[in-house]
DNA sequence: CACGATAGACAACCTCATTGACCATATAGA
DNA sequence: TCTATATGGTCAATGAGGTTGTCTATCGTG
């Protein structure tokens, strides 16, 4: 009944840190061999933002938490890059509609089936059960909504 | 069992940071409260490379995956803080030793006690197997050193 | 004692974010 | 309809934080 004493607290974030960092390392590994090598572990969480659909800079801008001009110099990278492309909507003579090029949505595609093919061997590390059982307990220390973008800042100072 | 489908690959990740987030974001809420406004997520970090013995710039700089010099400026900018201090090393003129101030030791103290507190109450909220069949779960995903310090440079661009 | 290696400081530059300002366009209200 | 306001996008200036290159002082080794 847990008579080992708990581990200390600090232990818990470290290891959830550390193992972010080994999967999203992993999927570029293994992304980079699948013709994607200029990918940054930034990048998967803007064209998450992007979406299928397609987006504006400020709307792209507020999902990231960071403003306006910067979504718009991202965009621009990944323009260059050949990931996304600009177009202009009919509908709204403002709005610019930033869209995955067929470049953007094959690393799209790649990153949901090297994803489940992660999970899959976690899964067949630590069992179907105690994956789960890790699934469910993050989702109830960390619930809302898991596409929270605004990572890249905010490590760095205000 | 498991009969449910499995969830996406890309949710664990996500959650992984998300989680990561929410505890790092409480820590810092509450040791703001006990004194320490100006605190950053990155300065956890770099208080325990410095260690209680102290350490270098150069040395910080290696631990933390920074050039030397930009581990000088943040040592710069922790002295003006409060949080760190540097003095000379009698036994070698060219070292100069940055040490906690008790300001940083107080800090240190803090947040293992709070850290501490935030696991205590994760395990009233999982129950304490469940939250044992996480941490194990990932030391088995995730082994090794969790003191790995190179993360605030690991986000950004290259 | 001379030589290479190391610690630190200074300068120039780069990247990426910020805020402020500005223009074009859409939308709502008198 | 015409005007006021809100919104989308771009340009310019700024700041934080990182980098490399260079320089000096000091240590350790031959």
């Amino acid at each position: 009944m847990s008579s080992a004493p708990p581990p200390p607290g600090f232990e818990l974030p470290l290891r959830l840190l550390l193992a972010f960092r080994t999967i999203i390392d992993e999927l570029h590994e293994r992304i980079a061999l699948e013709g994607h090598p200029d990918l940054r572990p930034m990048h998967g969480f803007v064209f998450q933002a992007i979406g299928p659909n397609g987006t504006t800079a400020v709307e792209l801008g507020r999902r990231l938490g960071v403003s306006k001009q910067a979504a718009g110099k991202t965009v621009e990278t990944l323009e260059q890059l050949g990931y996304v492309e600009r177009g202009s909507d009919p509908a709204d003579a403002r709005r610019k509609v930033v869209r995955l090029t067929a470049r953007g949505v094959d690393c799209l595609v790649r990153s949901a089936r090297i994803f489940d093919e992660l999970r899959a061997e976690w899964s067949a590390t630590l069992g179907e059960e105690q994956l789960r059982q890790v699934e469910d307990g993050l989702r109830r220390l960390a619930p809302g909504d898991p596409f929270r973008l605004d990572t890249p800042r905010w490590f760095g100072s205000p």
